[in-house]
DNA sequence: ACCTGAACACCGTTCAAGT
DNA sequence: ACCTGAACACCGTTCAAGT
């Protein structure tokens, strides 16, 4: 049973680490953020739960590994939603705010590990940070443009994509939890228009 | 060790399971959500950890009653926050949403069971659903006050509602994911104002 | 009726030993 | 250098046995 699974070669000399981590990624989507143990993504690659230790600390670290990657792809799938978007700054960052929760309902369990377990306290992967900070990077550029053309309203930059932040975050938990009840994806993220464009109302030069 | 933590009277005939519950809810916030273990809540009861069992059907079941508590205890905070304000029908969502802020991060932990495990998949724990529904209520009061008032923008009562509690949700959560830096809860609930005011500037009638 | 004690399967982590 | 096998402490859950 351990042993199944298959992948043939030994990963002497693969590299097991990037291996532990897409493996984790696959057991996490199939058995939710709660079920993944060590145990599971090692025997999927076809391994010993103990040869983990050899490329990660402990399970928290291939945790944030896993997140990291995570907020490198959002970055990614957020920067060429907003460069898709022909509109101005407004549409851009509604685009920024859909595509945000196109992310969060599309990799529910990673999204979960990225905001889940108190990851990342005391400082340990400073990567991990550096990942984010991509996120908020976009963010900011598209609302200073907007500042800039006099549609997105004065003020704080950093309060005004914390506030996009929020609600995009706040809107994909709710819907994870089930406390948001929609039908599937398309009505989510429909739902989601309907309501992120009276906040972004709020958030325009008056 | 594990009988240590005193209690001395016998459970026999006394409510081991709300005995259960409040002590669960102390380690909660000792040793954050994750570290919550049924063993070490019976200790501090002062019975064997098996005989929780004869109360809660498991882990689970024992963790939405804390949420149920957690929520039927923010439901009566929020009343009173809405209750005391002496302003129009927007002056009391500014204060429903720093009520309930202000609740999250004074039960951090709690507020993390409240929303944290997937509890209440395929429908246990009904009265959990109810004691959701009480906060829900409580919004919507105000929303159709103000909108009878004019103050508040026409439409679906329930969908300002829902943006109203994503909001402050998200803020929380980010708060303690420590995403939204911030120094003390005077801080953060100060922050929190600023960025709510522009949201409710649009969810106000035009 | 309610709780204890002991067992079971499972987990994360460690470490000597193999190659 | 990298992985295995076996051990350790701990967990949730079950159940026969005590009172």
């Amino acid at each position: 049973m351990a042993k199944a699974g298959a992948k043939r070669g030994s990963y002497h000399h693969g590299d097991l680490a990037r291996a532990l981590e897409a493996a984790a990624i696959t057991v996490l989507e199939e058995r939710g953020p709660d079920g993944l143990t060590l145990r599971e993504v090692a025997a999927a690659v076809g391994v010993t739960h103990a040869a983990a230790y050899r490329h990660f600390e402990d399970k928290t670290a291939l945790l944030a590994a896993v997140a990291e990657q995570g907020f490198r792809a959002l970055a990614l799938g957020l920067a060429a939603a907003v460069d898709r978007e022909p509109g101005d700054a407004l549409a851009r960052l509604r685009a920024f705010g859909e595509a945000y929760v196109a992310f969060a309902l599309d990799h529910p369990a990673q999204y979960g590990v990225m905001f889940g377990p108190r990851l990342n306290e005391s400082g340990r992967f400073p990567s991990l940070e550096d990942a984010i900070g991509e996120v908020v990077t976009i963010v900011a550029k598209d609302i200073k443009a907007g500042q800039a053309a006099g549609r997105v309203r004065p003020g704080r930059t950093r309060d005004i994509g914390m506030s996009i932040w929020i609600f995009s975050h706040g809107y994909a938990e709710l819907v994870h939890r089930r406390r948001v009840k929609v039908k599937n994806r398309a009505v989510a993220l429909e739902y989601f228009q309907t309501l992120f464009a009276p906040v972004l109302r709020g958030l325009e030069a008056e």
